[in-house]
DNA sequence: GTCTATATCAAGATAGAC
DNA sequence: GTCTATCTTGATATAGAC
């Protein structure tokens, strides 16, 4: 977990932060609840309101935490690699594939950015833009495809027979060589 | 609306239907309950189980509807276009521009096939496939883009400042080079 | 910082009269 | 096929004692 994001959380709010990460990451978003968390960290839902003034800044707190815990893998795998671009589509689906629910967390509702972190957005993306050399447009459709074949696999919205693996190389490999002709 | 698929359901049924995808089409997937939906037809939410099993069972009818309704808008474009995969993503995008709680319907959660209207699914990618010469590894991978441009859109997940229009431009301009090395 | 007790709201679904 | 009345569940959040 990346809570160095957190600085403004007393120790005790980012222990529960830390603990409804948790709970989002094994059950999903829709199984957070102040009662449910509560039995988690060992006390009862209404004292989770002595450390945060609502539902949704305490989730907030973990969006900021898993986009900085993203960002720090993101960093990793450009720096290290030779064909950066493949890399990261591998490491973004690996996430997925681990966290699930935390990427969904991340992906499927419009983010409250007044209430996250500050930067830990645009860290994250960094790295991609690094990737295709500065072409943000080019960028931005990488992200849109890497971002769909993982939300359709997850929804199992892929035909049973489908051969994913093919489909990811098959966009991949269109968009590296979009990248190498406009550099 | 497309109702041909409806078959099995009563007029009377078919009308709570209709009433339901405009409900959700105006107000969200969140906004559709059984309440708020009798409001609309004019009697009271235990009366619709007369008509449907289930509240799942009626999205299920919403659902196959919306899958028609879509199908038949790509075999229009696919068959009036000389350059049918930049035509299509148009299209796929122009629907989810004006529907965008359908599109989320159809797109957000995992699908329960069993209980759809039988082969809905497999007309409205039939397009799609046609569209890439039956690459099935490319539409694969096209669809995901154009679903994570799409998407991401509708989340508000570009930047505001972002030249959306250009990327989609680059990932078609991408995925259609593809198609023209590989047929 | 934790507790108990409670307010408030809204949902899906069922029973049984008409 | 529609109604009223009701069951059951589960959520966020507040008040006030300790």
């Amino acid at each position: 977990m990346a809570w160095s994001v957190a600085k403004h959380l007393t120790p005790r709010a980012r222990q529960i932060a830390a603990a409804a990460q948790e709970l989002i990451d094994a059950e999903g978003v829709d199984q957070l609840s102040m009662r449910a968390l509560a039995d988690r960290v060992g006390i009862r839902a209404p004292s989770i309101y002595k450390h945060f003034e609502s539902k949704e800044a305490l989730e907030a707190a973990v969006i900021s935490a898993v986009f900085e815990e993203q960002a720090i893998q993101w960093e990793a795998v450009v720096e290290n690699s030779e064909q950066p671009l493949p890399a990261l589509a591998a490491a973004y689906r690996d996430y997925a594939r681990r966290h699930p629910h935390l990427y969904r967390l991340l992906t499927e509702r419009p983010l409250n950015r007044a209430a996250l972190a500050e930067d830990v957005e645009a860290r994250a993306v960094r790295s991609l833009v690094r990737a295709v050399a500065g072409d943000r447009d080019l960028a931005r459709a990488f992200w849109a495809f890497a971002h769909g074949m993982t939300i359709l696999e997850l929804n199992s919205r892929f035909p049973a027979d489908a051969d994913i693996d093919a489909a990811w190389r098959s966009g991949i490999e269109a968009l590296t060589a979009a990248t190498r002709v406009a550099p």
